[in-house]
DNA sequence: ATAATTAATAACTATGAGTTATCAGATAGA
DNA sequence: TCTATCTGATAACTCATAGTTATTAATTAT
């Protein structure tokens, strides 16, 4: 009568939790029906509270069960990463990130930080992991990652961020258009063009700066394809689906035939920022921050 | 061969890490020295790091077995925070709010928001603690506590700020002191005095501001008594062993001879803050933060 | 009616946590 | 140098309980 809770009852409650059948749920734990009902039943006493409503021929979660779902789902990731992280640090190595970088980030900053970041931490494992903007910031949230190198400007709640490089924006259009760096004068020279941006989903926060760049000369852009890739964007300029409005330097690495026309007059920029949640406790944290600033 | 962790293996862990001695752990945990040695190993081995180094005459921590010490101990407390709320839970109750309160809040804001809250959710259980300012940012961090209520104006790194109210500063001066406020003219009337002032551990941030005012009026004051209790302050004010800035609200609630002289002419006010930890899933977090706002 | 589901109950079996007894090595004292 | 004492590891046990099979009771579907 007076057992403790095992991680073992925690495992049991979420699979049941998700599949709301205990001969299901068994199954899939390969365990027999009866050993789940008693385990469940044990952990409702231990937790004094009922967290399964037993219906006739349905089951459901209570209230009580709702909660404690999420709260396993957390406590179970956090087992996951304590795995990494001990697996890593007895194989003699400091700590593993995480990090996680939006694609147009690619071609130049982050290689070299890394790059440094290992000469001088070798004892530190780092994976890659190519991530739009909002994911990498939920993903910091639920400790997934350990740092984000993103689009933005502001830290969302609870994060904490550091700025890497700003640069201008540029536009993007096909080789033989008529605009070109020298007669530009202003966006609303493209007035009856389609735009060809990055979607909302790529990142809320600079989807939002580059319509303000849209605002700033009063006209609403005619935007027919959002994708999340650059190089797909520059293919579609050159056949001459649209223009579109980039960060700068992404003109390095591709060759494709299109031309790029900086914006260096509007105050928008674009701002690649080093994401992370100051909660962690990854040990690898400091090495990293301290070799950005 | 394939057994799996169970909270018993992070258990006995966590003890031993903190006797560092095979047979006083396993006394603490009421078991034999064999049945610890041997749970031991076994975590290591699912682990697959070792954890402890065992010299002949003594046993110390590996680096993997220093982080999983701090690692266990959030999660020990993790279960302990779900156990408290799955209680409320099965009682019927929506949550349990764990709030912080500096002691100088308490006269006013605090019930006040508390009798709101109670009234328009009777199912939220609410528990008050008086900590420090910085205490409270600690405990905030590690989920010891949902809300504090704090006398600053910026949100520490990964919490999140709600100005609750603002107020100027007051002069605490003895009952027949030469200046009030019909003749105050300046701090520096006061350049010959001691000042009493809330210690630097009560909040970093509020005895910085405090500080700016003496630094707006160019002196260095001279700082006998600092305590963290305001009837200690005006007590000590009282018998003539100096002068106290303090939020000017606090003359409400406590009836002693001292007469206070409001800062109304100066920028810096005392702002009173509620925290909290935007990573927090606290069911109830949202009723306080809707009422507040 | 009958068959097919569901979860709960009862009685079992066997795994492995925890036991006792002992060992091997180290230190300290006489 | 011989004991006495302390350490954690090892070996062989036993017993509590997780998980088993077989069954029931109650529901729904045919």
């Amino acid at each position: 009568m007076s057992y403790q809770i095992e991680l073992r009852h925690l495992t049991y409650f979420n699979v049941l939790a998700e599949e709301l059948h205990f001969r299901k749920a068994a199954e899939r734990l390969f365990i027999s029906q009866p050993g789940l009902t008693r385990q469940i039943r044990q952990l409702e006493t231990l937790f004094g509270a009922s967290l399964f409503e037993r219906g006739k021929r349905f089951v459901k979660l209570t209230d009580a069960g709702r909660f404690l779902k999420t709260e396993t789902d957390i406590l179970f990731s956090q087992l996951d990463y304590i795995r990494v992280q001990l697996k890593k640090i007895g194989e003699g190595k400091r700590a593993a990130l995480r990090v996680g970088f939006i694609g147009s980030a690619a071609q130049t900053v982050i290689p070299d930080i890394l790059y440094r970041l290992n000469r001088k931490h070798p004892d530190i494992d780092v994976s890659l992991n190519e991530l739009p903007n909002d994911a990498q910031v939920t993903a910091l949230l639920e400790n997934k990652l350990d740092f984000g190198f993103v689009r933005q400007q502001q830290a969302p709640a609870g994060l904490s961020l550091q700025k890497i490089s700003e640069e201008p924006f540029a536009l993007v259009v096909p080789d033989k258009h008529p605009v070109h760096t020298k007669n530009f004068r202003s966006l609303r020279q493209f007035e009856k063009e389609n735009f060809v941006l990055f979607g909302r989903d790529y990142s809320n926060d600079y989807y939002q700066l580059v319509m303000s760049i849209f605002s700033d000369c009063n006209f609403i852009p005619r935007v027919h394809y959002q994708t999340v890739n650059a190089l797909t964007i520059f293919k579609l300029v050159e056949k001459g689906m649209g223009v579109a409005i980039v960060p700068a330097s992404l003109k390095k690495g591709y060759d494709i035939p299109v031309r790029f026309i900086e914006l260096n007059r509007i105050p928008q920029r674009s701002q690649l920022s080093l994401l992370w949640n100051p909660a962690s406790r990854n040990p690898g944290i400091g090495a990293l921050l301290e070799l950005v600033r």
